[in-house]
DNA sequence: CGTTGCCTTGAAACATTTCAAAAGTCGTGG
DNA sequence: CCACGACTTTTGAAATGTTTCAAGGCAACG
């Protein structure tokens, strides 16, 4: 389904200087743990790398010996099959963490699904600054607590959910995020293919067209380009996730 | 399809005290960040409770001011939908932990799949712990970590195996777990009923039922009680589960 | 302007659910 | 120890939803 990248982006690649101030994801969870006389600490030992559409951030594999934070753009965790299946597991946005794992690899693996922007630590350097920053400590349980809760979510949708509920639960979800990101709640982008989209929400590509032709047909939604949807109401979406 | 408790335990309910060091436990990812010189310390602001089958250890809106390590028995955490809907999110078993919000409220319930022995302790002061005791704090991101792991399984499961595959990666989980706590590898306890199994893996019941009857006839397993599973075939089983 | 890749649509095949009934299990009391 | 009733599990047949396979449409790009 997906096919292996044979390129893999350096962490001491091309490095570029962003101030934490002007950082899209300085309020994410985990850096607003630090205040801004502390910040510094944190940026002076950050690298930057930037990824193309559809780059490996790293497989599954690999040695676990970076964690990442989403300065723009958006990046896709998932897991393959032994069959060639493809799972993705999470779609990560600006101020998402990556790189929860406490193992020696990954066991995930991770791709661009747009041009993406991450601010990235040593895992031993960023470990040294959960311990000398409480605050930031703190920070990271929220960061794993929040996610686990975001997989429990997944796990109800693929469990619980037919697949006109999973494709309008789906929309919701990325419309909050949006709103969450201070972005203009009812004209949302789709960063993702199809493809992607079937692939978490473990359905066909075929279902989830049809699907999204559905929500269209009865006006819940408009597709002006594949990769823009707008709400056109979003309560009558909401009953639809909800099974009403 | 699950009714509603209204005896919840209260933590400090009856007490029975059962020292660390012979605790089913004491090797959990949790307790074993601390030596048996500091044990004692962990020990003595803990509390610890049983469970009768099916009562309800928490609700999700209950306020998430303890923590749990399981000692024995089996526990589960689920959320409910909004038509009614049951999705079993996790099979807790002896040294998995429970509590791992760091929200208002638990956000998910646990209840009692069989007797179950809780040690508990209040959140705010097993914070203070991880903040005395780092070894600690550090195992602490170790049981969060797996637990994201084991979800991103789950979710895995539930998006792209079929239901005998499902059934028969659920057999194989268990096993595992088994083997883990040190039983016999071959034959395994089911302490959940086919409704579990089947809110677990997105499946219903009379589905579940189908797959383990024709796993028996296939020669794969054998149930000689309900709740009594023997392992006949493994290699067969792995072979199913991975879709060949 | 044709090629390529992605998305949409249609019809048949398939897997799982639903509904209904029978069989099995467990605890209680005679 | 057996009989009873409640509850859970199993089995069967029809209905349903999703996938599969196949073809056509659309947009971007050279």
């Amino acid at each position: 389904m997906v096919q292996d990248k044979t390129y893999r982006p350096t962490v001491d690649g091309p490095v570029e200087n962003v101030d934490c101030f002007d950082c899209p994801a300085r309020m994410s969870d985990l850096c607003k743990g630090l205040s801004d006389s502390n910040i510094p600490v944190l940026y002076a030992s950050s690298k930057h790398l930037k990824l193309k559409k559809s780059e490996t951030l790293f497989l599954d594999d690999d040695y676990a010996d970076h964690i990442f934070n989403v300065k723009d753009g958006t990046v896709m965790l998932y897991r393959m099959g032994p069959a060639g299946q493809r799972q993705i597991l999470r779609f990560l946005f600006t101020g998402d963490m990556i790189g929860l794992t406490t193992g020696e690899t990954n066991g995930i693996s991770a791709e661009a699904c747009t041009p993406v922007g991450l601010c990235c630590w040593e895992r031993k350097k960023f470990e040294d600054f959960l311990i000398l920053f409480p605050a930031m400590d703190r920070q990271f349980h929220i960061v794993a607590s929040k996610a686990l809760t975001q997989s429990f979510d997944h796990t109800f949708s693929l469990g619980q959910l037919n697949a006109q509920q999973r494709v309008a639960a789906f929309i919701l979800n990325l419309a909050q995020r949006h709103e969450e990101m201070g972005s203009a709640p009812d004209t949302l982008l789709l960063p993702m293919s199809r493809l992607d989209i079937a692939d978490y929400l473990g359905l066909t590509i075929e279902t989830v067209s049809r699907e999204l032709t559905k929500l269209k047909s009865k006006g819940f939604i408009a597709i002006p380009t594949l990769d823009r949807l707008h709400l056109l109401n979003t309560s009558a979406l909401e009953d639809l996730a909800e099974g009403r």
